[in-house]
DNA sequence: ACGATTTGACCGCA
DNA sequence: TGCGGTCAAATCGT
């Protein structure tokens, strides 16, 4: 498989993980009772707001690697936090996620043994990384927070300095079969013990976010109270929908900084400074279609990474609108 | 037998 | 040089 198709394959998967997590919470809202009824018990309004945030999260993601998918250099920057920082479209740009986590078939995953330990340690630097704290749910005990969708294989443990529980290793099950090398690191909260810091690095390229999580080993047990993903914050801030109907430009709107990222509201378009909602209410006389282009905003102009046909319904929830977006851009 | 976990050792970086 | 991250052999569980 090519690295381009790959990250082809990637991108769709990205989006199909927020579809997963769209059907997820439009189970919550009881549009399909059918969907996972055992889940719901344990969910609470945080938690519902994760699956929200997994949303944009897959959303913008997509957007990311659509656009590393773009270019043909490798430039690599020195650390993440520089990655999270960069203008997507510059020419500093970060690696995709994709690309940096290492695509199968690229030279990171040719090489076996040490070898490749000694060249993932330079370039795990550049994985993108962010943390969660993950709170357990009292019930169902104290075993850790081994809630995610994901398949995780612990793979070491070490206890920290100044902190009063050890720190556990995660890799993706798939690492090796799959050349999946997201990982994540678990440590419990000084502070609360029920609070688990989860800080993942990585994306996932292996199969598991295909299926459904239903299919998955899965064991939702714990509540996300907060998320942080810097890199995709810079995204955000700096993503500008431009929008057209008949090919006359209309007004753009920006994806809001701060939650709530999908709460939907009746501003008639005006989605400027970031501080709108995703859902864009063209007007109050019913459903409307019209073209979206996304773009980043440059000093140098914006450069097109979609053309999107959207149809927002204003009465749509949010989980209709990510999947009209998935249907087509796809 | 095979996969997962544990744990001491090793390595890179600040 | 100490700490964090990972490896890999030993051990455990099914």
């Amino acid at each position: 498989m090519s690295l381009l198709n790959c990250e082809q394959k990637n991108l769709i998967s990205e989006l199909i993980h927020g579809l997963n997590a769209a059907k997820q919470l439009q189970a919550q809202i009881g549009a399909d009772p059918s969907w996972r009824p055992s889940y719901s018990s344990c969910l609470t309004t945080e938690m519902k707001e994760t699956l929200l945030h997994q949303i944009v999260s897959s959303y913008e993601k997509a957007i990311l690697m659509a656009n590393g998918s773009t270019r043909t250099t490798t430039q690599h920057n020195p650390t993440t936090e520089t990655v999270a920082t960069a203008d997507p479209l510059s020419g500093k740009v970060p690696e995709s996620p994709t690309s940096i986590a290492g695509s199968p078939g690229s030279e990171d995953f040719l090489d076996g043994g040490s070898k490749d330990y000694i060249l993932s340690s330079k370039k795990r630097k550049m994985l993108p990384k962010w943390t969660e704290q993950v709170r357990i749910c009292p019930e169902r005990g104290l075993e850790g927070p081994h809630d995610d969708v994901f398949s995780w294989r612990k793979y070491g443990q070490k206890d920290i300095l100044g902190a009063k529980y050890p720190r556990s290793y995660y890799r993706c099950t798939f690492r090796n079969t799959q050349c999946c090398c997201a990982t994540k690191q678990v440590q419990r909260s000084d502070g609360d013990p029920t609070i688990f810091e989860v800080t993942y690095r990585g994306t996932h390229t292996c199969a598991q976010r295909n299926q459904p999580p239903e299919k998955r080993e899965s064991k939702p047990i714990a509540t996300v109270v907060n998320s942080q993903n810097d890199l995709l914050d810079n995204l955000r801030t700096n993503l500008t929908v431009r929008t057209t109907t008949n090919g006359i430009e209309g007004d753009g709107f920006s994806f809001p900084v701060t939650p709530p990222f999908y709460s939907y509201e009746s501003i008639n378009g005006d989605f400027g400074n970031g501080g709108g909602t995703f859902c864009h209410h063209v007007g109050s006389s019913g459903p409307s279609d019209f073209t979206g282009l996304i773009s980043t905003n440059t000093s140098t102009g914006s450069s097109p990474l979609f053309d999107v046909d959207f149809h927002f319904d204003p009465t749509a929830e949010i989980d209709t609108t990510f999947h009209t977006f998935l249907h087509d851009t796809i």
